[in-house]
DNA sequence: AGACGTACCTGACCGC
DNA sequence: TGCGGTCAGGTACGTC
């Protein structure tokens, strides 16, 4: 689940659980996911103070009274819990307890996910985020910008949309769903799109960003509950998981592979 | 440099 | 019921 949308509502899900709250336990239950976690994770976050919670990104960023950064990624399949009943399982990788005895726990069957811990005054040049391109929501992502960043590129426009360095937090679904909104090709040619055609895909692609984020936020509720499990997100996709069901237009969705990844799109709506 | 494929890991699902 | 194959939101890295 974890794009751009999932974390937005993933962190706004976290804030009324740790924001201005004291870390009074905190428990990583085993040495690494994806990568391994600081050794002083423990230390660090024990008795810190969270003062402010945010999203770079995939990215969810918890920031201490240290000046420490609990940065968070949720790779395939991770995701918060909040307060759960039942036991901890074999993913229930990481627990965060404030001082009112509330629980947030990492979940990640798959292990995609990361943590780490940067100073927060050193967030711009943290390795991931470095070279990071604009966040789609915000006023930097514009069609002039996305003129200049895929000026000379051949690749086709839905592997320069799924690169972090264009612009940061897509993914797989959305990126479906914004170039059928804007009605472009995904395996086009990323630096022959006109001008006006990129003014069509950014506009698709804040659009499809700010209904999930909206559509998320109503079923997190729901997720935040103890008893957890899902809802989570509403399909009301129109292409994306709907290989052979009919597009808007009367035309059949189709799906390719390209590098093991699924693209979904309709021929008809996306000729160019 | 850029384009592309593969690896990482587990669970769900489908057909036999 | 059991078993093997396929697929899944992510990024990083190797190879041409």
């Amino acid at each position: 689940m974890p794009e751009l949308p999932e974390v937005e509502t993933t962190v706004q899900g976290l804030v009324p659980v740790l924001e201005g709250r004291r870390l009074t336990n905190v428990e990583a239950r085993r040495a690494d996911l994806r990568r391994a976690f600081p050794p002083d994770l423990r230390q660090r976050l024990t008795g810190a103070r969270v003062v402010g919670l945010h999203r770079r990104a995939k990215y969810g960023l918890i920031d201490t009274d240290r000046g420490d950064t609990l940065v968070f990624h949720l790779g395939m399949s991770g995701r918060w819990r909040i307060d759960p009943e039942e036991p901890l399982g074999p993913h229930d990788h990481f627990v965060l307890e404030t001082e009112e005895g509330r629980r947030a726990v990492l979940n990640d069957p798959r292990r995609f996910g990361s943590l780490d811990l940067v100073p927060t005054a050193a967030l711009g040049e943290w390795e991931a985020f470095a070279k990071m391109g604009p966040e789609p929501l915000g006023d930097g992502f514009t069609a002039d910008y996305l003129l200049a960043a895929l000026a000379g590129r051949s690749a086709p426009i839905k592997a320069m949309l799924l690169d972090q360095r264009i612009v940061a937090g897509l993914g797989n679904i959305y990126v479906c769903e914004a170039l059928h909104m804007a009605g472009i090709s995904p395996t086009r040619a990323a630096g022959r799109i006109s001008r006006p055609r990129l003014e069509r895909l950014v506009e698709a692609i804040k659009a499809v960003l700010a209904a999930a984020i909206e559509a998320g936020g109503s079923t997190l509720r729901d997720y935040a509950r103890p008893s957890g499990e899902l809802g989570y997100f509403a399909k009301q996709w129109r292409v994306y998981g709907r290989e052979g069901e009919s597009c808007g237009c009367g035309g059949p969705v189709r799906r390719r592979v390209d590098s093991g990844r699924s693209t979904f799109y309709c021929p008809r709506c996306q000729r160019v």
